[in-house]
DNA sequence: TGGCTCTGTATTTTT
DNA sequence: TACAGAGCCA
């Protein structure tokens, strides 16, 4: 047990443990990877439990597989059968096993987020509702009503009516029910459904509960701020026989608010195990304490939070450097120039990363790369399974494992061109509906049986041929999926398909594509061992950051949110100014848990820095219509000055003073300025002052009464200048938006 | 049926 | 900008 002599005495602490419930809030840099691994090493070397018999969830693949590599080494061969994986990963497992029980088709496939919005977009095609514009019926919007109830655990048929507006809501729940019902014709599941199926699974079923809970010793849950309800019930559920759970998180790391996660569940888990241990790791080990100090400056302004104390053993180190530039371009070419004249001797164009906001301001970042000839890696698996070939032939292998699954199916069915039509495909739908089964069936039938199948009248000659050809192909892949590896069945249908000669037309974005097609089979040939469904499930659920590649000495570019958990030498974040980060959606939604957020996002993005830090903002950005005006983010309010070396064309001039102007201006009218040429102004509302920062007073579910309406109770709170927005559903007239300091609301 | 052009609109973050 | 979807024509 060497290993233990490396920790200092909290992560000591934390690794022996002994049973019972242990929390762990880590600081950024402190080591919580370290005591995760270690400690699952110690249960296994120490306390003899059988590694089978923990399981361990963290944030993405990538970390899972770290931790897996870290523990063996500590225990070569002796680490064999633990669970290991994200919450999406493990329950997909969990419900592969228990398909029966959970309503589920053994062979389901996991619909990624285009197919989900696909089914959306035709239910409210159907509905006829696509044609009213209202982008609160988008679907987009639909979608994310969907997913938002999902994470609150409630199925189709009790979606609340009229909690917010009745309007919406039956709409809501009206296109939820038509989407479940979908998915379920086609044997699929979506991401929020494999956490609560789970669920409903492991609470519905005692005996398959209990067969899991007494399985599981040790429950293990990495990043624990960013769990949602349907993930904090899981860990609970599966906990729920020996009681031994250990979990590992930071609120100031909470960042997946908009997918339901929620911070408050470490403060409930203080609660609903009341005999924990707690156990706080401060010590840093990865950044300098300039760098410590600028990432408490800024998030000291957040309400809500335990106080830490970050420290380090590393040193002052260099100041920060706040770079502006005149426009975006030139912030993409300062972020090229710098690495470029900075990596040499001991620095390397590796060390570095850069960190943005959104995914689209990727572009300029990497168009300047381009053009200074330097390579650079790029996170993030939409890029890669986003694209359209690549789609194409998951979609293919998909329908292979799953015959049902119409929308791959229909993604196909005529992909290369083989003469199946719109009026074909209807008629397929048709005969499908009308007879209770799915196309692809009807397709197999075409296919197996030719001319004999009973489908084949329904169809003119042309067509049925056609679709019999199909069929017929497919049914061959199906034999082969059961006799063949993954990487045979994978070539058999590019050359079956003949997709390259369809995809590669000799142009460069030809080339490009079929480009993308090798690199898909690239990881279909790492799959030499495992089933379709295990390379479809691992293709469902790659997080942006498995994307990340270790080889290469190239810069990395990556969202904030994706640097999550990872720390770098040289950061540098672009796009510090109003409206990108912090977000314009966070500042326009006047939601303060939202700003939080924004702020909590800039945190963690200073703290992956380890030797330095710099940050890039620009006076004037490129939107789809011209360039706009940029201020300052007020972020960059909180740094201390005597922390921050500025430099750029743009720092004495202009942008400064007007944005002191302007900062001064919102002091007395509320915030919206207008000089120069500025556009359309938005209210900017205070950073959080500690002076204003109060706890919320009323939470969702509280009953509560009010002077005239009678009592009620409440189903949304948050926290706005100062004051508190309470809704509350009343029993006399329904639902009412009061501030807290004016309705004299009575907690009952 | 297939391929082209044109138009309108928009995703912030991602399992 | 960029991409999906509609509309048009061969």
């Amino acid at each position: 047990m060497d290993y233990l002599n490396s920790l200092n005495s909290q992560q000591y602490q934390a690794v022996t443990a002994g049973t019972g419930q242990v929390l762990v809030l880590a600081g950024p840099g402190s080591g919580k990877t370290r005591v995760l691994t270690q400690r699952v090493a110690y249960l296994i070397d120490a306390m003899g439990v059988r590694p089978s018999a923990i399981l361990a969830v963290t944030f993405t693949n990538k970390a899972a597989r770290e931790m897996e590599e870290r523990v063996n080494k500590l225990l070569p061969g002796r680490a064999g059968g633990l669970w290991l994986g994200t919450f999406h990963g493990v329950c997909a497992r969990i419900l592969r096993r228990e398909a029966a029980d959970a309503g589920l088709s053994r062979s389901f496939v996991i619909f990624d987020s285009d197919d989900q919005l696909a089914i959306v977009k035709a239910i409210l095609r159907d509905l006829g509702i696509d044609k009213l514009k209202d982008p609160r019926l988008s679907a987009y919007a639909v979608h994310a009503a969907i997913s938002r109830a999902k994470n609150d655990l409630i199925l189709p048929e009790d979606y609340p009516i009229g909690l917010r507006s009745r309007k919406y809501d039956e709409v809501y729940a009206k296109v939820y029910q038509r989407y479940q019902a979908e998915l379920d014709r086609n044997q699929a599941v979506d991401f929020d459904d494999l956490l609560m199926r789970t669920y409903l699974l492991l609470s519905g079923k005692p005996s398959i509960r209990e067969q899991y809970a007494r399985r599981f010793e040790h429950v293990l849950v990495d990043e624990f701020q960013d769990t949602n309800r349907p993930q904090y019930e899981l860990v609970r559920l599966l906990s729920s026989y020996h009681h031994n759970l250990f979990v590992v998180g930071d609120e100031d790391q909470s960042i997946y608010r908009w997918r339901g996660a929620d911070y408050h569940n470490i403060l409930r888990f203080t609660k609903d195990y009341p005999d924990h241990q707690k156990i706080l790791l401060e010590q840093n080990y990865r950044s300098t304490q300039t760098v410590l100090d600028a990432a408490m400056a800024v998030i000291r302004r957040n309400p809500n939070r335990t106080a830490k104390r970050l420290f380090t053993q590393l040193g002052r180190g260099t100041r920060l450097t706040l770079y502006e530039a005149e426009d975006d371009r030139q912030e993409a070419e300062f972020v090229v120039d710098t690495i470029r004249e900075t990596a040499r001797g001991k620095i390397s164009p590796g060390d570095f990363a850069v960190m943005y906001r959104t995914n689209a301001q990727s572009r300029l970042l990497e168009e300047a790369f381009l053009s200074a000839g330097m390579p650079y890696r790029l996170v993030g698996a939409q890029r890669f399974y986003g694209r359209r070939e690549v789609k194409d032939l998951i979609a293919y292998l998909r329908l292979i494992q799953n015959p049902g699954d119409t929308v791959s199916l229909l993604r196909v069915i005529n992909t290369p061109p083989r003469k199946i039509g719109d009026k074909t495909v209807g008629m397929l739908q048709f005969t499908a509906a009308d007879l209770e089964t799915s196309p692809g069936e009807i397709l197999l039938s075409l296919g197996r049986s030719g001319p004999a199948s009973p489908h084949w009248g329904r169809f003119d000659s042309r067509a049925a041929t056609a679709l019999a050809d199909f069929g017929a192909q497919l049914a061959a892949w199906i034999d082969l999926r059961d006799s063949e590896a993954v990487p045979a069945l994978f070539d058999r249908i590019l050359s079956d398909i003949r997709y390259q000669e369809f995809i590669d037309d000799g142009t460069d974005e030809g080339e490009d594509r079929w480009e993308n097609v090798q690199e898909l089979r690239r990881l279909a040939y790492q799959q030499e061992q495992g089933t379709l469904a295990g390379f479809l499930e691992q293709i469902a659920l790659v997080s942006d950051q498995d994307t990340l590649t270790e080889s290469g000495d190239a810069p990395t570019l990556l969202t904030l949110h994706a640097a999550k958990g990872l720390e770098f030498p040289q950061v540098i974040i672009v796009g510090l100014d109003e409206g990108v980060l912090p977000h314009i959606r966070a500042i326009e939604s006047g939601d303060a848990e939202e700003m939080a957020e924004e702020r909590r996002l800039f945190y963690v993005g200073i703290t992956r820095a380890k030797e330095r830090l710099y940050l890039v903002r620009a006076d004037r950005r490129g939107g789809f219509r011209g360039y706009e005006e940029q201020i300052a983010s007020s972020f960059l309010d909180d740094l201390p000055e005597d922390l921050v070396e500025r430099r750029g064309p743009a720092s004495s001039r202009a942008s400064s003073r007007a944005y002191r102007a302007y900062r001064r201006d919102s002091q007395w009218d509320g915030g919206g300025s207008n000089w120069g040429r500025a556009r359309e102004p938005y209210t900017v509302p205070p950073p959080a002052r500690p002076a204003a920062a109060q706890e919320r007073q009323f939470t969702p579910g509280m009953r509560v009464s009010h002077a005239s309406w009678g009592e009620g109770m409440v189903i949304e709170s948050r926290l706005m200048d100062g004051d508190e927005i309470v809704d509350v559903v009343f029993e006399s007239v329904g639902i009412k938006r009061v501030m807290a300091s004016l309705a004299k609301l009575q907690k009952l």
